[in-house]
DNA sequence: CGTTACCTTGATATCGTTCAAGTACCGTGG
DNA sequence: CCACGGTACTTGAACGATATCAAGGTAACG
């Protein structure tokens, strides 16, 4: 029977071209799966880090809290994505990881990883590259956060969902599944949760968008697009350029 | 004579001990040294990147340009600092990078990190460690747009400067030389430039700091630091755990 | 069927922006 | 040596984006 890809392996096959027993490799990373419930913390503000994990199935949060409660939310963890892939020679955690919804997830020991960059480079490589898009994606979260209106963040975000959700395979016509409730988007976006809800329903009365319960469904890509100055090559989801490729194959 | 340390090798000393061989790896890439101009760019947005750098004295910033000419600085390079490290792996830059004052650097292909991996595992733990901290800079300052007010962004960034220039020997009696104007700094605040202003008189009168060109004085660090929300463990300037340390050497 | 979690909307307050103007300090050329 | 233009800093006044306060609505759930 065709198993199907994982969603880090699809990830994975975008930018880089893996040999069969690379593949084996990742497969045996995400052999023990670990099923999750909603609420569950991954990683603990303030903790020891311990493991590496991969998301399966289901969204989580990475945020950090101040001292008198205000909570911001530096990304979502989406199937497929990894975490702890660096932040692992840290002693101590600077910031939380909670799941949002049930899911199934992998942990395994950043051993398993250091062995990687002696066996299989190119494995190696694409957890790197993904470790460096995380950056990237902050640093894009950091611009909108300081220069964009809570409109063009709103628009923002959702089409960064749309495209990171797309390359797993959990978008279907301009539509997917967002369960994340608006004082979370609020956070992530630095707005009051009032406001919000005022920003997301502007975008819907301006025919941008429509939400029914966690469904979103972009109707206007392109005006979205232009609106909120997106540009998906920060996203940087295309294949390593052979200058790179040739580093990691020549190393092993 | 005795040869000062550079500061790259400052920090480094702070999270890894290196034995003489790996100092000299380090020093071999820090050996030819480019002089560099305020104005420079080291990186352009949208370009293909090349090489990885060390900065060793002067400053740079790091920024991003939306297209109508919005600017947001995600971030200061310091003397010590690397750029380029892991986002090599990217064909096309994200972001520029710009020389603020004069200063000298060292660049190399990124075959020579490549290398490291493989002779000084060590060396790369200590590059990897750094691009990791890079990402828990730029998430703190996201957390900070998001949730932190103008006058408790502009005290949080004083204090992060404070320590980064202070592990590299750039600090004295709680004093700094910071060689950047306040549309730099607005634009790395989220602020507009009247308001970062008013802001920064503000921390003037109520006796937290002193400016003197472009010197800053921090006069009462606690206050401060509380204000602020300021807790310095994302900076992770501490040494590296046995187990991590552990990875990185029997790796060898 | 009461409680809880989430969403929605109005009214008012505040933080930060924009517009406008003026000052201080340079370096350069006449 | 002075006039000039450029860059950076400063301050006032009006405006606007977003926050806060307050209230009510709905759906899910034990």
């Amino acid at each position: 029977m065709p198993q199907q890809n994982s969603p880090l392996l699809k990830k994975f096959n975008i930018v880089i071209s893996l040999g069969p027993e690379e593949e084996d490799f990742i497969k045996e990373m995400e052999r023990e799966r670990r099923p999750t419930t909603a609420r569950t913390d991954l990683v603990k503000q303030g903790e020891k880090y311990q493991k590496i994990g991969l998301l399966h199935s289901g969204w989580a949060i990475r945020y950090k809290t101040l001292s008198d409660g205000r909570r911001h939310i530096i990304n979502f963890l989406l199937p497929g994505d990894a975490y702890g892939v660096f932040s692992n020679l840290f002693e101590m955690a600077d910031h939380s990881i909670t799941m949002l919804t049930d899911g199934v997830l992998s942990v395994f020991e950043p051993e398993t990883l250091v062995e990687s960059y002696k066996r299989f480079p190119k494995v190696a490589a694409a957890f790197t590259w993904f470790a460096a898009r995380e950056e990237a994606l902050i640093a894009e979260h950091a611009a909108g956060l300081g220069q964009r209106t809570a409109f063009e963040r709103l628009a923002h975000i959702l089409l960064e969902l749309y495209h990171r959700l797309d390359v797993v395979g959990l978008t279907l016509d301009g539509r997917f599944s967002m369960p994340v409730t608006q004082e979370i988007l609020a956070d992530t976006l630095g707005l009051s949760l009032v406001h919000a809800n005022r920003t997301l329903r502007k975008l819907r009365e301006a025919n941008l968008i429509d939400t029914d319960g966690q469904t979103v469904t972009l109707k206007d890509y392109d005006r979205l697009a232009k609106l909120a100055d997106f540009d998906e090559s920060y996203l940087h989801l295309r294949p390593m350029s052979k200058r790179v490729e040739r580093q990691f194959t020549t190393a092993a």
